[in-house]
DNA sequence: TGACTTAATTATGAATTCAAAATTACGTTG
DNA sequence: CAACGTAATTTTGAATTCATAATTAAGTCA
């Protein structure tokens, strides 16, 4: 069954397109971190030839996604403890700059639609729906991220974002961090009402630097009871 | 073809030796802004085929130092004033995060080492030496970075660092300015002794603000009276 | 059997080739 | 001569080919 005809890549710069397809492979763990990277299969699945999928694989490589070993070829990099130790905190720092702009920037309508995505959250983490509630969180920090009209920051943060997906959406948060999150947002949307950007950046930076201690935790309880994916 | 010998290129990995090579050519302007990047005369100059190169392309372009056209080739990116009002706010939440986390965890040993860059920066002021001024300006940037002990935030800094390294580096300072960023690296190294990270943070923050305004100015007065290279 | 060599296979890195697109050069016509 | 259209050339994007390094398999000998 050789169906790449249907899946075969046309739209704009083939290696552009490939970068995504693999981000989204590599964020769903369809692709598992540590693994090799299989060129080859990657290639009949997409069908294209070699060239344009190791063009992508060097991109990959420079934003940290893939680990590239000389005459080894390409493996899929791990979340590891030091590895969240750096990130979270520039994820910090950028999430922190992203509310005071946007405080600066936003429309009361973009306002409006935040505060439509909030109680959407508010809803889904009533009913305990974690994949609702990870992908309505997600909109609305990155609605605060294009509030801010800031196009390299909005490449930086999502960059760094990409590194942690894999971890932070399998992160089995417990209830009280739950909890917990939820009171944060409740303040994030209330400073970015206020448009107050100061206490915005102080909360966001604070709510990462939360996030950060449940991500380190996750990955020590898998190290300590590994293998159930 | 040959007489590629004398440039060519034969350590680690040819992709990454590129990456390096071409940022070199494009900070030192040797590749010039809005100019088109010669893919052949480039594979002629370090004696290397069209598939690494265009592999190292690829990445510059994420990393916003080339735009790649389809089917129109890539071209060296422009410093615009758009992009600085972009770039420099970004880079100053990092050099502050950086200056924050230096401060933590910097030696005495380094401080120290700081401290006698900084003398001999003042020391190229008064000699009104700029090119000597820039350079170990940037060491001291640099050796507060590396302090941060968090090469996310390392690698982050340099790749925008390098976007506006064109652009810095050519910015005939007015006397003015040239004081005011003397005066500032006085209160960095103040802070930075006192371990005072949070004083430390606001003032690069500041530092970072200032430069992003003479920045502007600067562009602002080359298209007022261009050509002058 | 098991450690060590050596040969076969496979995968990787980079050059080359090839089709398609864009650019340039040329010629025509008004 | 200028504007347009067509042909030749060059450049680009991507597949293919090729040399080399790494891995696996097979064979040897203690």
């Amino acid at each position: 069954m050789t169906m790449q005809a249907s899946q075969a890549i046309t739209r704009k710069s083939l290696h552009h397109e490939l970068v995504d397809r693999l981000q989204t492979l590599i964020i769903s763990s369809e692709l598992a971190p540590g693994t090799k990277v299989p060129e080859k299969s990657l290639c009949d699945q997409f069908g294209v030839s070699r060239t344009p999928l190791r063009e992508a694989l060097k991109v990959l490589a420079s934003d940290g996604l893939i680990r590239l070993e000389p005459n080894r070829g390409a493996w899929v990099t791990q979340v590891t403890e030091e590895e969240v130790e750096e990130v979270f905190p520039v994820l910090g720092a950028l999430e922190a700059l992203s509310g005071e702009l946007a405080c600066r920037h936003m429309t009361d309508a973009e306002i409006e639609e935040v505060r439509v995505l909030h109680n959407q959250m508010l809803e889904s983490y009533e009913r305990r729906d974690l994949d609702a509630y990870f992908s309505i969180n997600q909109k609305i920090h990155r609605a605060i991220l294009l509030a801010a009209r800031n196009a390299t920051l909005t490449t930086s943060c999502q960059a760094l974002s990409l590194r942690m997906q894999r971890a932070r959406y399998l992160a089995n948060m417990t209830e009280g961090r739950w909890y917990q999150a939820v009171q944060e947002h409740e303040k994030i949307l209330k400073y970015l009402v206020a448009r107050d950007g100061q206490n915005l950046a102080t909360t966001l930076l604070k709510h990462m630097e939360a996030k950060r201690v449940s991500v380190i935790r996750w990955l020590q309880d898998k190290e300590n009871a590994p293998g159930s994916s």
